[in-house]
DNA sequence: TCCGTAGTTTCCTATTCGGTTAATTAACCC
DNA sequence: GGGTTAATTAACCGAATAGGAAACTACGGA
């Protein structure tokens, strides 16, 4: 048997690995910083209310998702991002562009449909 | 007191809240399943090695992120897709393709650099 | 060699997540 | 009313998250 882990589950682990990192205001404001350039954890940290082994930890998270890339000189681990996950991820939703564009002309009038049945609860037939 | 919780807190949320959602590669076929149209909860459930009550949480995980929009019709409870939050995804997520695209001149040495370093840790001496 | 700086690791706590089974609600049909 | 179907709620469990404090590692410099 070739690949018992199939590509698909692979793109999957990496899409949850990547979207679990960005489910945290904290973590998205850290890529933003670094959106400007590099910076060392202290200078990433700055900005927080947050100790420094909770930063090293988000910074740990983003790591592991490959949304950032760390070096190291002296005593210095100097952070840069990598958007390339990002752009998986505009990909991955562009899927769905079709149905948020139609939502006007075909889903909207069943979305409400749905949202007014649901209040109603049982109103009468159908 | 004016809203204790600003505009981008509230924004914040609902990233957190959708990328949550997202973090979840059954909750992503869910919606890929729901992209091809309303569906019921069984329905849903039907490819999924999975018990119906926890079929039914990630359901709710969707709708709590405003992924999914539910009606009730007897006992049927359809969910249709509402691609909105993933618009929101997707320009979000667009915000950094000048940086995905500049990888390749400008960003690449730099993370190579770092990647490198770190690999490397102490080599010459010790 | 000792000190300060930069970060990480370890250990702890509280909360959330993903899953189960069992019980419950809700609506239809006979 | 009684039974069946659809789905949720309740209670519980193990694993993962997010945080802090304290200890530790690693490097540069006086």
């Amino acid at each position: 048997m070739p690949t018992a882990t199939t590509t698909a589950a692979i793109e999957d682990d990496r899409l949850d690995a990547t979207f679990a990192a960005l489910a945290n205001s904290t973590r998205r404001a850290m890529l933003a910083r670094l959106a400007d350039g590099p910076a060392n954890v202290t200078d990433i940290a700055e900005p927080f209310d947050l100790s420094l082994p909770a930063v090293s930890k988000h910074l740990k998270v983003l790591e592991h998702a490959g949304l950032i890339v760390r070096g190291q000189q002296a005593q210095f681990r100097p952070c840069a991002l990598d958007a390339a996950p990002l752009e998986e991820v505009s990909t991955w939703a562009e899927q769905y562009r079709p149905i948020w564009e139609a939502r006007f002309d075909r889903m909207e009038g069943y979305l409400h449909q749905l949202q007014q049945q649901h209040k109603a609860g049982t109103n009468d037939d159908q």
